[in-house]
DNA sequence: TTAAATGCAAAAGCTTTGCACTCAT
DNA sequence: ATGAGTGCAAAGCTTTTGCATTTAA
């Protein structure tokens, strides 16, 4: 529900000291509800719908914050513009080469395969995510 | 060595019907000595220590059509800037969230794991890649 | 009260594009 | 010969930044 989310937001911002905006509350709550991975911009654009005022750098400061105190994930793909979302349950991606889409894909078999002897040489691993490049059956069929 | 590895581009560049120019040799040549999943830019300074005059609008151009065509790959990191590889063996990355140095690694394990189920139902997959965020040695060392 | 967050506008940085010229085939 | 590739310069986009103002704590 609304206030859950909301609540849930305001919990972990204030665990880190993060202020509560109706900005930050509203970016946080646009991308939890979204399953597009959407950029920036879309975000923008979404956000505004609630609350008109909210500038395009807000958005950016805002996802660069949230991104760095681990609320949110910044989803790497090819394209071009930085994509978000709210990693709330074990899953990873199929990314589309053409139209750059991006799709959920749940692996339990991989989720519980340990990791390989030698990352622990190399640093600190934080969540081992697969990325499936691929064609999506829309642009397959549009040849 | 040198001509072995001019010589296997010249090969998959004329399967292509690519233009086999110095420019694009020497930039795939570059890109696949290198270690260091180098961005365009980079790249770009390596080339011209043997071709002063290649252009950096040449190398963008040449890393989209070798991209295109499967001669290499665009590593997706967090980092603003595409950076790219020739992968030529099979390996994943683990990328540091605070450098955005990406480290290769091996994993046999999940080579040989099968895809998940439901993968075929969007799309038709190319290669499945583990990308492993965490925070490496060297910035883990510096705080 | 006060340090952090926001909005605006301008700048920066990476990448792309139009065009004329060159070159691989 | 001829169409693809290149270099140059300019433009295009996404993202960042400086500064004055507002606001959460």
């Amino acid at each position: 529900m609304q206030t859950e989310l909301t609540d849930r937001f305001i919990k972990m911002a204030r665990e880190r000291k993060l202020k509560v905006t109706p900005q930050r509350v509203e970016i946080f709550r646009t991308l939890a509800l979204s399953h597009e991975h959407p950029s920036a911009e879309q975000i923008h654009k979404d956000v505004r719908e609630h609350l008109p005022a909210v500038s395009l750098d807000t958005v950016y400061r805002t996802l660069a914050t949230l991104e760095q105190h681990g609320l949110i994930d910044r989803v790497n793909t090819s394209d071009d513009r930085a994509r978000y979302e709210v990693h709330d349950h074990d899953h990873h991606h199929f990314v589309c080469v053409k139209c750059k889409e991006v799709y959920d894909v749940e692996w339990p078999e991989f989720d519980q395969l340990p990791l390989p002897a030698g990352v622990a040489d190399l640093g600190l691993p934080m969540q081992p995510r697969v990325e499936l490049k691929g064609i999506c059956r829309k642009c397959q069929q549009q040849g």
